[in-house]
DNA sequence: CGTGTGGTC
């Protein structure tokens, strides 16, 4: 895959080299470049196919072109050779050289004639220049003392020949000891699977039996008293009680389970068969005047009625085109398996009528014949549930050997692991069982294995061959999520020492041929799904206006089209929020001449309750409308969509590995992504997607596929785990699409700045237990500081409440006041940490109450997932040897640990008004809901940096610049902490502080 | 001075 830098800078250069730029030459330029094997090879096509004339510019440009050609990865072995340590060893201080170069430092050059050692010495020449110089005395090493780790190395570089000798040593013992402790947790952990084959994991399992008999009942007629009583209870019961939220867990995220039969469906079943016929008929005529080039919507006998609203509105003309088929080809009369009829058959009738049946016998015979297979099958083809059936039975389980199935999500791996369990007939959490952030529903017994694909990646932490495993299936590899694209490259390597370890990788897409490649050409082993068909509409002409576009599309369909519920794709809350008052307000004016509109909301931080409302069923003669933001898109499935308005756009997060800043832009969708939310509309009936685009657009505009994951985020986290897996050389790591180079240095060098790894790039102990930790590196650097600091109870709270993703306040926007209000009674002094820390202590304090969430505008699901959070790092301070102590909310403690973990996240005040970051002398605001908003302290630590509107640092406390010498003495440099004016900058008085006087 | 797509450990 060519990163879009590139392609920008090929159009770029052919305006130098050709005096205009064209999006199809550079992409036709940019294919040749890749096919060529040579820089050569490439003015050879270049000259055949006549592109351009051969002038010196131009074979400059195609050679630099070739040279900005991704190449297929090196392949990486995680039982690597010695003598490949040493080759790594090279590259890595060549990247070494690089991070001077992000200090703004003269790189050395790398000379082969020199020795490592004396490359060594020249490398931290420059570096020496960053790191302020401590006494000898002052550096003792003693335990805990670990955040400085370079302090003694470099100040004893200094003084005399002998120093990388006794570095060498102190390198040598770190290694030894971070081992020690590496053993010490293999230990303990198979301590653990004893003591839970023996306890049988009780609570796990008492929990996961409960939530299996709740999901089997009638949900819809319980939830509302299951709500209710779950509320009245919960006061009174909280206190280790589990039970209990697990119900209004349950409440929450019913929907997700209803994988029976409901009564809705049954009717939709049979609506289904009565309209078949007619939408096929319908169809040929839509055939028919697609020849005459343009095509309106359906016709149907409302229309005529409703003709007058109709044309006060400025109707929108959509072109029918392209049919995406159901997926029992194109004949939607053929009879489908209903899931009131399911519910009739027995269970082994059921199987047998999934698409995935007739296959059985040929997928075992492949997967006999093949180590690894790519499974490319549709959704509802029961991939997921019936493949690691098949493979129990062919006896994959044998010896208590293990199937482990991945899923993104955790609501998946529960529901799929559950109706498994129903299947075979087994209680889960015996054979068939699953593990999940917070819940390892799993037993010695469990040979069927369902879990998310970042426990996986966990385990291999503690199981790095995955000798318990027969079988591996990575689902729904498409969606290429950080953790999937991490698997691939793993687990392409453990394929290769354990030949005899199955692979699958099942993916619903059709470019099944990229997992293939990667997988050395692996065979594709093609399933049939179950779906309906949905015809595709696109606009005629461009929508300038999506939003008004989609408001009146909804009308248009509201008013035209036979019954069926409308899912509209839209960006974020704020435009959610804004579609939602335009189509109230003109639903309200049309009044008694319509039917009933009913318009919901759906996204991600909207408070639960508010988000169950859309799985309530839609009253007779009514229509639902839900405007979500893409959560609807994978996440979430609503019964009773026909209708899906897609105007083509998505927030998608990107991140500058310069700058280390996160930017959150609204983009095209991919074609993938477009067709993802069309067969949204075709889950209960045939159905209809309104695409708010051209064909043309569509065709010739949208990238195939969405930049991976991998592609525009931070991989801190990422190169901390694959480094404590021994994977040394992560330049050259095997990725299906390798991370922009940038992101990995800065990820290398944060770490390194945090010591986490050593001046040669290898773990250190610091490090192996920051791994530990699922949470951030910067963060796991601040829980381990808090010991010093003796605040680890309050570095906990924090943590956690910074690792629910700012969902903690609420902020409805018909009572923004009251919420702002409510937010600024919970200010703290010295900042936004202490806020969060303050707003959880006060929770606690009511008992975790979920009445007082309300009062206080806070929501309660994020307080509960903050709380889980808490209780287990709770749980992993005992793994890494550290007690927990409290600092009776010793602000200066607090602050100085999250200092330093966060020492890198530092920002001044500068005379314009504004803040600079002080590494990068970035230009950044405090963000509009931070505590300090109003206040504007000299310095600041701040916990992220985003661009939305602006440039803004979420979440920011007060510190001192001292501080930053005392935590990271080999980071920062007193000249660079001066202060510009000796005199105090007038500080203007915020509310917080005014409102704790007063 | 002005405000978060979706996941996950």
């Amino acid at each position: 895959m060519v990163s879009r830098e590139v392609e920008l800078w090929v159009q770029d250069q052919l305006h130098d080299v050709m005096g205009m730029s064209d999006r199809y030459i550079s992409e036709f330029l940019i294919s040749l470049a890749q096919k060529s094997s040579t820089p050569d090879n490439l003015l050879q096509k270049i000259q055949q196919t006549d592109t351009l004339d051969l002038t010196p510019n131009v074979i400059n440009f195609a050679t630099e072109l070739w040279g900005k050609i991704p190449r297929k990865a090196q392949k990486v072995n995680i039982n690597r050779e010695k003598e490949r340590i040493a080759l790594e060893q090279q590259k890595k201080n060549k990247s070494y050289e690089l991070l001077d170069d992000f200090d703004d430092m003269p790189a050395v050059t790398e000379t082969k004639s020199k020795t490592k050692r004396e490359r060594i010495k020249e490398e931290k020449g420059p570096k020496k220049r960053n790191i302020r110089k401590r006494d000898e005395s002052s550096s003792d090493d003693s335990e805990g003392n670990d955040s400085e780790p370079e302090t003694k190395r470099v100040s004893r570089q200094s003084s005399s020949s002998s120093d990388t000798e006794d570095e060498e040593k102190d390198r040598r013992k770190d290694l030894k000891e971070r081992d020690a402790f590496a053993k010490r947790l293999r230990d303990r952990d198979k301590e653990n699977t004893k003591n839970k084959a023996e306890k049988g994991n009780k609570k796990s399992f008492e929990e996961a039996k409960k939530r299996l008999e709740l999901a089997e009942k009638d949900r819809r007629k319980m939830i509302p008293d299951l709500r209710k009583s779950s509320r009245r209870d919960y006061l009174k019961r909280r206190e280790g009680d589990k039970i209990v939220e697990l119900e209004d867990d349950i409440a929450d995220d019913e929907y997700l389970f209803s994988r029976d039969e409901l009564s809705e469906r049954e009717k939709k079943d049979i609506e289904y068969k009565k309209t078949v016929l007619g939408l096929a008929k319908q169809h040929r005529r839509a055939g028919d005047k697609m020849k005459e080039g343009r095509y309106y919507m359906p016709e149907e006998d409302e229309e005529k009625e409703y003709q007058l609203v109709v044309d006060e509105l400025d109707e929108i003309e959509f072109v029918s085109t392209l049919k995406m088929p159901g997926s029992d080809g194109d004949k939607p009369e053929e009879k489908q398996v209903s899931e009131a009829e399911k519910k009739k058959m027995s269970i082994k009738e059921v199987r047998k009528s999934l698409p995935i049946y007739p296959f059985r016998e040929d997928l075992l015979q492949a997967i006999k014949e093949h180590q690894v297979l790519i499974i490319e099958g549709e959704t509802g083809s029961g991939k997921t549930t019936q493949i690691p059936q098949y493979l129990h039975e062919a006896g994959f389980t044998k010896d208590k050997m293990k199937i482990g199935v991945t899923q993104p999500r955790r609501v998946a791996a529960m529901s799929v692991a559950a109706r498994v369990a129903e299947e075979i007939g087994v209680k889960l959490g015996n054979e068939v069982g699953y593990s999940i952030r917070f819940e390892d529903c799993t037993s010695d017994r469990t040979v069927i294995k369902y879990m998310t694909d970042g426990m996986l990646l966990r385990e291999f932490l503690s199981e790095p061959d995955l000798a318990g495993y027969t079988a591996l299936i990575v689902d729904e590899a498409h969606e290429r999520t950080l953790h999937t694209d991490v698997l691939f490259g793993l687990v392409k390597d453990i394929a290769r020492f354990r030949p005899d370890l199955k692979l699958l990788i099942s993916s619903a897409t059709l470019d099944s041929d990229k997992f293939s490649e990667f997988f050395d050409d692996a065979p594709i082993f093609r399933i049939p799904g179950r779906r309906y068909p949905v015809d595709i509409f696109y606009t005629k002409a461009p929508e300038a206006d999506y939003l008004d576009a989609c408001v009146v599309s909804v009308l248009q369909i509201h008013l035209t089209q036979p019954k069926g519920d409308v899912l509209v794709f839209l960006t974020g809350q704020e435009e959610i929020e804004t579609c939602l008052e335009i189509l109230q307000e003109r639903a309200r004016k049309l009044g008694s001449s319509i039917k009933e509109l009913i318009v919901l909301p759906i996204y991600s931080t909207l408070p639960s309750d508010l988000q169950a409302k859309i799985f309530e069923p839609t009253p007779p003669g009514a229509r639902k409308v839900v405007l979500a933001t893409n959560i609807a898109e994978t996440s979430l499935t609503i019964d009773g969509i026909v209708y899906v308005i897609d105007p083509g756009f998505c927030k998608q997060k990107s991140y500058n590995a310069r700058t280390g800043m996160e930017s959150l832009v609204v983009t095209p969708i991919s074609k993938a992504s477009a067709n993802q939310r069309a067969g949204r509309a075709g889950r209960v009936s045939a159905g209809k997607c309104f695409r708010l685009y051209t064909a043309w657009a569509f065709k010739n505009e949208l990238e195939e596929n969405s930049i991976p994951e991998i592609q525009r985020t931070n991989l801190g986290n990422v190169v901390l785990l694959l480094k404590s897996l021994g994977i040394n050389d992560l330049i050259h790591f095997d990725f299906m699409d390798p991370p922009p180079h940038e992101t990995l240095v800065l990820a290398l060098e944060q770490l390194y700045a945090l010591g986490a790894l050593n001046h040669k790039g290898e773990l250190t102990k610091m490090g192996r237990r920051m791994a530990e930790f699922p949470v951030e590196p910067m963060m796991s650097k601040m829980i381990l500081a808090s010991e010093k600091y003796k605040c680890s109870e309050e570095i906990l709270s924090i943590t956690a409440m910074l690792s629910v993703n700012n969902s903690i306040f609420y902020r409805p926007k018909d009572k923004v006041v009251h919420a702002d209000n409510a937010r600024m009674n919970f200010f703290t002094p010295g900042g936004d940490h202490l806020t969060l820390l303050n707003v959880y202590n006060q929770w606690a304090e009511t008992a975790f109450s979920n009445q007082w969430c309300f009062e206080n505008f806070i929501q309660h699901r994020s307080m509960k997932r903050a709380r889980d959070v808490r209780d287990q790092l709770v749980g992993l301070m005992e793994r890494v040897e550290i007690d927990l102590k409290s600092s009776n909310m010793d602000t200066v403690a607090i602050r100085k640990a999250i200092t330093a973990g966060f020492f890198y996240h530092t920002a001044k005040f500068s005379k314009g008004g504004s803040y600079k970051t002080v590494k990068h002398q970035q230009s950044v605001m405090v963000h509009p809901n931070s505590s300090l908003f109003e206040e504007q302290p000299r310095w600041l630590i701040y916990h992220e940096l985003v661009f939305t509107t602006k440039e803004f640092m979420r979440q920011v406390i007060d510190i001192e610049n001292e501080w930053l010498l005392e935590v990271a003495p080999h980071y920062y440099k007193a000249k660079e902490l001066e202060d510009s004016s000796s005199r105090k900058m007038p500080k203007t008085v915020g509310k917080a502080r005014e409102e704790k006087i007063h």
